[in-house]
RNA sequence: CGGGCUGUGGCGCAGUCUGGUAGCGCGCUCCGUUCGGGUCGGAGAGGUCCCCAGUUCAAAUCUGGGCAGCCCGACCA
């Protein structure tokens, strides 16, 4: 029964004070989600609805690809943690039992599951198997935020591939592709899969699934060129720099009084922050001291300098800048540097730059890399707006939300798990895995960012906890209220899912909160609708009004509805 | 973890500086009214003022400690 008079949907005229993000504000209003604690968040009817919808995409499209679904706890033996050696990430909750045996809460599920494809494969011939579940995550987030954008308890569809060997993971891989980008396009979202960071993990490859949209956590890089990339990998050619200064034979020291910043040296030497070599030195691990180098207007990208230099870093302090660097702090530069020099390929064929002296309120003027100092090449720069993409395109930057993510793990967890199988020869070898995430929630999220407007929530027909709103505006007893129930009946039998508004309050009311809640089609019954013979329907994108004649209404209803987005 | 901020009825807020027995709007209940864009009028219900301790004749208000939540950043296997 959805009966609006009986349903619980606490509507709400004005959002809680402190929620922002346009999901948060939202869906709190529309009485689809509820806060509990931080990060902890209750799905009401309606809201679990559309999760459920999602949900369901995602079951439907990991099944037509072979996933078999299973279900795995989320309390665990922390002995399975320690022996894949994620034991100590302090995101993972911890906790004992009441024989103080220590136990986690799974925050992911590689761990349990390839201890059962451990136990239960032996042959070549169990292989390959993708396992997923949709199961409840928990971790010890820093900072949950955005409603029901980051929490601590989230359900994620989690599936996992087994394969006897790379190729068989490239298979698996392509095949997910296949699955979230159907999932994604059913979802009814605006998206885009790029190329993301495989982290200090091991995989090999990575794609995130990311919905543009104001909340987003995460900036990726696009352009029309068809070029997307998350921005913490991203790579493209910088713009030129405009008003260079003329080069030197040799670099030529210029007083620099107490210009440590970028723009002070800029403004006091007359350069445009492009024409400067920006230093940053770190202590890398394994390595040793490292100056890295970006052009003025740059900023380091210390994930792609990371995976450069293959090792951990950590940034320095003023004393290590003197004594390990052998400079001062704030006009530390790569001319005549102690250390190694890392420098950033923009920088790669510049002359006439500026950069830091080394000495107190000296910097060095002239200066060109490569005759100067003997820099190490590397794409190290966070990419900009502007920037020329690989294949030629402008790269503009969005911020988007981060809905799903597919990664190549190797053996990363069936080794240590002593997840192996016995090949064609007789020899073991490790399973090669695959994981892949997908947050239901984060989809509902992103389609209440991507399609809110002034009214409310503006759902994609797949995502809508109901497919249409009906309004009644008759009082018992008079006979807009006999239509209104007679045609709830029939759009219900006819295998649409309605949200009846049967409530006794005023119209004006009744359409605001219909639209805050943002079914795709609302259809009003009222006196002026049985007088005229015809019932009003609005098409909730866009608010486009429409008029449905009275007989056969349900039928003209559901054929408007097939029609929409 | 660093920075900023907030805890007063279901929601949004005032009151705190300057201590004197808690107020407004929305919502809720009842009566009447209205009835196709959050009608209008009247009468009500509802509060450990986040918690603990202290100062004081008297604490939402002052002091100390704690807890919770939000935003920015760092982090996000």
């Amino acid at each position: 029964m959805t009966r609006l008079s009986s349903y619980l949907l606490p509507t709400l005229k004005e959002a809680p004070a402190d929620a922002e993000a346009v999901s948060h504000r939202l869906m709190v209003r529309a009485g689809l989600v509820r806060q509990l604690g931080a990060g902890m968040w209750t799905w009401l009817p309606a809201g679990l609805r559309s999760h459920r919808r999602a949900e369901q995409i995602v079951r439907e499209e990991i099944d037509a690809i072979g996933g078999q679904e299973m279900l795995m706890p989320v309390l665990q033996p922390a002995e399975l943690w320690q022996k894949s050696g994620r034991y100590p990430i302090t995101e993972l909750f911890k906790l004992k039992d009441r024989r103080e045996a220590d136990l986690v809460l799974a925050m992911t599920h590689e761990e349990a599951v390839t201890t059962h494809v451990s136990q239960a494969v032996r042959s070549y011939r169990d292989l390959p198997k993708i396992l997923y579940h949709i199961q409840v995550k928990e971790r010890d987030e820093p900072r949950p935020r955005a409603g029901v954008l980051r929490t601590r308890e989230f359900t994620m569809k989690d599936s996992y591939s087994f394969d006897r060997d790379e190729e068989g993971l490239d298979r698996a891989y392509g095949l997910h592709i296949q699955a979230y980008d159907r999932i994604f396009d059913r979802s009814g979202l605006e998206w885009h899969r790029v190329e993301s960071d495989v982290g200090m993990m091991g995989g090999t490859d990575a794609h995130e699934y990311m919905a543009p949209a104001a909340a987003g956590e995460n900036d990726v890089a696009l352009s029309d060129a068809g070029y997307a990339a998350n921005v913490e990998i991203a790579s493209a050619g910088a713009r030129a720099v405009e008003g260079l200064p003329e080069p030197l034979d040799a670099p030529e020291p210029v007083e620099t009084p107490g210009a440590t910043t970028i723009d002070s040296v800029s403004g006091m030497l007359g350069v445009p922050a492009g024409a400067l070599i920006k230093a940053i030195p770190v202590e890398v691990e394994g390595r040793g001291p490292v100056l890295t180098l970006v052009r003025g207007d740059h900023r380091l990208n210390e994930i792609k300098l990371q995976n450069a230099l293959g090792a951990p870093f950590r940034g320095v302090g003023e004393a290590e800048v003197r004594e390990v660097f052998g400079a001062v702090p704030g006009f530390i530069g790569p001319v005549g540097a102690r250390v190694e020099v890392v420098a950033d390929e923009a920088l790669s064929g510049l002359e006439g730059l500026v950069a830091g002296g080394n000495d107190p309120d000296i910097h060095l003027r002239g200066v060109e890399p490569g005759r100067d100092f003997e820099p190490t090449w590397a794409d190290i720069r966070v990419v900009e707006a502007g920037d020329t993409c690989p294949n030629g395109g402008t790269i503009r930057i969005e911020p988007a939300i981060e809905i799903g993510n597919i990664f190549k793990l190797g053996s990363r967890y069936s080794e240590p798990l002593g997840a192996t199988y016995l090949d064609e020869q007789g020899s073991e070898r490790p399973v090669i895995m695959g994981c892949y995430g997908i947050g239901p929630a984060r989809i509902v999220a992103a389609s209440v960012e991507q399609f809110a407007d002034e009214q409310g929530i503006s759902w994609p027909r797949a995502l809508a906890p109901f497919d249409a709103e009906l309004v009644g505006l008759g009082k018992p007893g008079e006979e807009a209220h006999e239509v209104a129930e007679r045609l709830y009946e029939e759009l219900r039998e006819a295998g649409l899912q309605v949200l009846y508004d049967d409530r006794a309050a005023s119209p004006g009311e009744k359409f605001a909160d219909a639209e805050l809640v943002g079914c795709p089609l609302r259809v009003t019954v009222g006196r002026k609708s049985v007088e005229a013979g015809r019932l009003d329907a609005q098409v909730r994108r866009g608010r486009e009004e429409r008029s449905l004649p009275l007989d056969d209404a349900a039928g003209a209803a559901i054929e408007l509805w097939r029609s929409l987005p």
